[in-house]
RNA sequence: GGCCCUAUAGCUCAACGGAUAGAGCGCGCGCCUUCUAAGCGUGACAUCCAGGUUCGAUUCCUGGUGGGGCCA
């Protein structure tokens, strides 16, 4: 911030990295051109009256009205060694936000498709970033185990059971196809005969969900809690949300049903929703606002729900129904991430989930490896509307950027090893951390001294992408630092261990960054 | 028909309204007797069209056109 005379408050200062053009300097700001006009001053002026004031690190004012800022080996140094003191703690913010969570809530109707792979990264990288930057985050999975799919789904399971025993029966129209059913159908007991198509339905979908766990554990994506839509029932927590909103006379009867007023003019949504219809079964609209009203009932303060596009239109809804539940403005927000485009080669994958042609989870994973999708699908951000090769995915997996970035953490690794059996290792002292003035090393320590701004705009942009590319970038810097300087040279043990200093550091901040993308950071490769 | 998202290099994607628009893959040419060549250097290649706001627009606004999605 900065308190100007002629200006009535403290504006801010954007701090950027300085550009390619001007290599003697680190830090720019276009701050005087912004205030050229309040100030009614011109721009170059301002930024040299400003430069005289400045004391301490060295500042430049340029046309059109630039001040550049040029940081002290000294200053680079401390942040450093405040980097390697406690890598966990660096770039941490103030924290203070109380989010719930939701991702990924696939339908328990059949396995995770392959498309939830970006939720549930988008989801769990960012979890993990906001966690770290302090603030306190509860993850949660949704259940939809109950309602017209499961009965569906209930009638495919037994279709497929009495088939097997030679029975003559066929999947209801509009029932579920995939050869999944069939295998469930065959996990299903001896004294499944009797069952009905309910007792189908309970049991497939506690198959499916089992595998939903498996696969989110499979894909380094953990949840404090996987809310079940029948817990909800039980818990009488429909009428409980309907009472409430009657209570605030948010709600009215027409033409035997049960309405939601959404607030007119004043809402988002351009009608009322229905919430009991008039044959008296409420609507999945009315379980997501007891869905939601208790997830504030259990605390938290902020709910983030994270959908795929084909939800937006939900979106207006949603936010009416919070704010008919009392809650203030920005209480509740969606992420939404638009639909990846499956292509196997030129073709489009269909992805019906009832027409059973799909790609699971599971099966990109294990043919594309963990860490491939992970960092592929983080590069993302969640507008972008992605084509997404299947094939080029397993058979390139070792073309991903992120290779290259791991590739860093091993080189570091090696170059550890090889300074243990050569003798070279201990303490850098301040004097020689100074030293490491190289454009190649002043560019590494720059960088490490904007991740916490990186991590900010994370959390800005609720999406890990800005990590994914400073990563990658930080990976270009230090390529470049290993060709250009030798770390071990048994001659000048000072620059050694001053280079090898650097070293942890990039290291320390390579695996805080990718452990924060669920990436490992391999030792050797 | 209404609404949401989107258009950047051959491909997949980045870029708080700021200086010369970045990566990876692919393509051309170089570099391993020294800490890992999954690397480095170097070359070619990009902001859909037309207006507007601004000292300054890939970024904001309006209208087109193309793509994805939702609703009716």
């Amino acid at each position: 911030w900065a308190k100007s005379e002629g200006a009535d408050s403290p504006t801010p200062v954007l701090l950027k990295p300085a550009p390619g053009n001007l290599p003697e300097f680190d830090l720019s700001t276009p701050w005087p051109l912004s205030m050229a006009k309040p100030l009614k001053r011109k721009p170059l002026e301002i930024a040299q009256s400003a430069v005289k004031s400045l004391e301490g690190e060295q500042f430049s004012a340029t046309p059109p009205g630039f001040i550049n800022i040029k940081l002290s080996p000294a200053a680079l140094a401390e942040n450093l060694k405040s980097l390697i003191a406690s890598p966990h703690q660096y770039g941490k913010g103030d924290g203070g936000r109380d989010i719930n969570l939701e991702f990924v809530s696939a339908n328990p109707t059949g396995p995770v498709h392959v498309a939830s792979a970006r939720a549930a990264t988008l989801g769990d990288s960012l979890a993990r970033i906001l966690r770290r930057r302090g603030h306190k985050v509860h993850t949660e999975y949704y259940v939809n185990d109950a309602g017209r799919q499961v009965e569906t789904f209930g009638l495919s399971v037994k279709a497929r059971f009495d088939q097997a025993r030679g029975e003559d029966a066929e999947i209801p129209e509009g029932g579920y196809q995939g050869s999944y059913v069939k295998e469930i159908a065959a996990e299903a007991p001896p004294e499944a005969k009797d069952w009905d198509a309910a007792a189908f339905g309970k049991f497939g979908v506690e198959k499916n969900l089992a595998s939903h766990k498996a696969d989110m554990e499979n894909f380094g994506v953990t949840f404090d809690r996987w809310f079940l839509e029948s817990e909800l029932h039980e818990a009488k927590g429909l009428d409980a949300a309907l009472e409430k909103l009657k209570g605030l006379g948010k709600i009215y009867e027409k033409d035997g049903a049960t309405w939601l007023d959404t607030g007119g003019e004043d809402g988002e949504d351009d009608k009322d929703r229905v919430l009991i219809r008039n044959d008296g079964r409420p609507t999945y609209f009315l379980a997501d606002i007891a869905y939601h009203q208790d997830k504030l009932n259990r605390g938290a303060k902020e709910l983030i729900d994270i959908w795929g596009a084909d939800h937006h239109g939900y979106l207006p809804r949603m936010k009416d129904a919070i704010a008919a539940l009392g809650y203030p403005k920005g209480t509740f927000q969606a992420i939404i991430h638009q639909l990846v485009k499956l292509l196997r080669g030129q073709e489009v994958v269909k992805m019906s989930k009832r027409a059973g042609e799909f790609v699971t989870l599971r099966e990109l994973v294990n043919e594309a490896g963990l860490d491939a999708c992970r960092y592929f699908f983080a590069m993302r951000t969640a507008n972008a509307h992605m084509n997404f090769d299947i094939e080029l995915a397993k058979k390139q997996s070792n073309e991903n950027p992120v290779f290259y970035v791991q590739y860093v953490h091993a080189r570091v690794c090696s170059i550890f090893r090889e300074a243990k059996e050569r003798g070279l290792e201990g303490e850098a002292d301040d004097a020689s951390l100074a030293e490491l003035t190289h454009p190649a090393e002043r560019a590494l320590l720059l960088k490490l001294a904007w991740f916490s701004d990186t991590l900010r705009a994370c959390e800005k942009e609720l999406s890990p992408t800005a990590l994914t590319t400073y990563l990658s970038e930080l990976a270009g810097l230090y390529h470049k630092f290993y060709e250009d300087c030798h770390v071990l040279d048994k001659d000048d043990s000072a620059k050694s261990k001053a280079r090898l200093t650097l070293c942890a550091g990039v290291r320390a901040l390579i695996a805080e960054g990718l452990g924060l993308l669920g990436v490992s950071a391999p030792e050797r490769m």
